[in-house]
DNA sequence: AATTACAGAGAACAGTTGTTAACTGGATGA
DNA sequence: TCATCCAGTTAACAACTGTTCTCTGTAATT
């Protein structure tokens, strides 16, 4: 068992990472369905039958996106929702946590916006997975929550679901204005602080 | 100026409308920014040159679907927001009307899911811009309620913006649901009136 | 009845696509 | 040192794409 890196692995990782780079970027502008192997590999500068030693087609290399983009809103949706509880100072912070996350990372958050309803059903299958795996750790992080006294298991992932939509509906906005003035961001901003303070004034009288 | 129809008329129409249904089909298994304007005249059965008497391009055709499949939810808008004020009777009701409307137009439905993030320009604006003017519609309906009494334009707005989002978003876990079993259905129903509920308490406490 | 307008057909174009097969050359392991 | 492995290359394939130009037949207009 040799967990020796080995200059050839290297070398693979480093063209494989350079495809789903080079389709990120390509995806800026089209849909993954649309995404030809030829024009990833020519972006890369590799011969098109490289392609193959990767992934076995564009859709196989969508769900490997999946996991990249994926990885990274992991980190920002913990970080938003147990910030998102109550108080209006924290949910304005949990609002700016994600305007940050669409400016370092607009690609990944355009991916997954286009792709979770987008024309390949692998890749959106991989997203409802991921999507519903962050709605059971939400559940899990509003559980330890003492207004989340008294209420069921079933009531709690739904709300965590209504967090993940809005939290992705608000990412869209942000995208949609990323090269736009800085006064419609901040538009957006006030826009979704005060739907996700609606929302938790549902949430703190749900049990009336 | 002769509006009388005239055969030809007639026929161009018939042509053009053949023309939209095809690709809506075709765009059942794929994206906008993937669909061949041969793929389509193929499916309808005319020369590939005649969609140009139509269309200038595949993206021109989508967003003339656009009007298309929005005339259909147009209705169902506001069927729904005007029955979703607040007693639980009504919510329930508004999502059983959604979930009747997935299933006459799966489609349309499909189409506005899909491509208000796609890969077409032209096209999410033509979505983006129609979802504005329900989202107005809206909350012009809701300002005539009781219940908007001393409520400010923009926040009456806002709450539009969440009912029209939250309405897409349990249509398309309805679309997801269409082959599945009943018992999909009916928990999909459970989690969006759930969900609805919860927005219409948070909307009755914004003021306190 | 003669002329015009125009939806659709047909053929051809250069360029693109995914996939197969056989090959090369340098890292790997015995 | 030598045999093996394997990431990436090269060449070729049939099929497909959007777009142009020319033509046809018939409805609409005069």
């Amino acid at each position: 068992m040799s967990h020796t890196v080995g200059i050839r692995q290297v070398q693979k990782q480093k063209t494989r990472q350079a495809l789903l780079d080079a389709a990120l970027a390509l995806l800026e502008e089209q849909s993954l369905s649309s995404l030809g192997l030829r024009e990833v590999t020519r972006a890369v500068g590799v011969a098109p039958t490289a392609f193959y030693r990767h992934f076995r087609s564009t859709a196989d290399l969508g769900v490997a996106l999946v996991e990249e983009a994926l990885g990274s809103l992991h980190r920002m949706v913990r970080s938003t929702v147990t910030a998102a509880d109550s108080s209006d100072e924290r949910i304005h912070r949990a609002v700016e946590l994600i305007a940050r996350h669409v400016d370092a990372y607009p690609a990944h958050v355009r991916f997954i916006a286009r792709e979770r309803h987008g024309g390949v059903q692998s890749v959106r299958e991989a997203i409802r997975g991921q999507l519903g795996r962050f709605a059971e750790e939400v559940r899990d992080e509003l559980a330890q929550d003492p207004e989340a006294r008294g209420w069921s298991e079933d009531d709690l992932l739904m709300l965590s679901h209504l967090y993940v939509d809005q939290m992705l509906a608000t990412s869209s906005l942000f995208l949609e204005a990323l090269d736009g003035p800085e006064s419609e961001r901040e538009r957006i901003t006030r826009l979704a602080t005060r739907q996700m303070r609606l929302i938790s004034i549902g949430r703190r009288h749900w049990l009336d």
